[in-house]
DNA sequence: GTGCTGTATTGAAATAGTCCTAAAATAATA
DNA sequence: TATTATTTTAGGACTATTTCAATACAGCAC
């Protein structure tokens, strides 16, 4: 956790509590994608008191202020990326693992969303990856 | 419904049942991407007495088929699209509404992919759409 | 430091989506 | 029409997520 962390949330009007920077702390750097429960499980040893609705609270907020990414990859669960910057997604078939593609995409923008605000786009592949090739 | 869905079916060995070909004839040209519940709904005047499970078994059984797709664009359920052929999608994120965009897109598979097994990829564009815009 | 205030956390229960199971129903076949 | 294997049904189980009221506590003023 370094000082720029502590004044990004001052600057957001939000409480320095423990539970709050230890799921940052979790979430950042971290590439794996988590899901609530995952960081709920990574965290329960070191806050044994702490409720799933805190880390939920927790996680909309972060989404809110735009520190994390919600992803909609996984149909069965919501999963975290604290990589706001633009990046892309593999996503493998056997294991379901979430992988980080760096690459940038030249992508026009088709006629027929003329009319929409276009914001943003999300390249998802998927396939088998590597170890899953093996089996 | 038409006889070469009943043909169809039957190739798969597929028992022809009322509430099968009901699920299938309202998937069929939807553009909506509907959730089970939006079809339950949509069936259960017809069908009063349908399960929620058929039509979770349904689904099943025709995305094990390839007749239809699961999206995971959604994270909150699963949505389903009888479009199986390549196309992307655009979401509102005011609405939710799931368009199709049918343009198709040169992507080069990025080298840090190279021992990834990738077998499709989708664009998903995220946005306001120009119902949500005017307000 | 002490006390105040609004925000955050907690625990439990509620809700939503999906899947499972066993019994009953029924489509397909002979 | 009888048989059989598949499908539907009802209800409950299970997981992920959200809500709620009560309690705790971070930040601020003094």
């Amino acid at each position: 956790m370094q000082n720029n962390d502590l004044n990004l949330l001052k600057e957001l009007r939000l409480k320095l509590t423990p539970q709050r920077l230890a799921i940052i702390e979790y979430l950042k750097g971290n590439k794996n994608h988590p899901s609530a429960e995952e960081i709920y499980n990574a965290l329960k040893d070191r806050f044994p008191s702490m409720s799933f609705a805190t880390v939920y609270n927790t996680l909309e907020v972060l989404v809110e202020k735009g520190l994390i990414k919600e992803l909609s990859i996984d149909s069965s669960k919501k999963r975290f990326d604290p990589y706001t910057h633009p990046h892309h997604h593999f996503i493998c078939k056997a294991c379901g693992k979430i992988v980080d593609v760096e690459a940038s995409f030249e992508i026009f923008i088709p006629e027929s969303l003329r009319d929409f605000q276009v914001e943003d786009f999300q390249v998802v592949f998927t396939g088998v990856c590597p170890e899953c090739k093996k089996e």
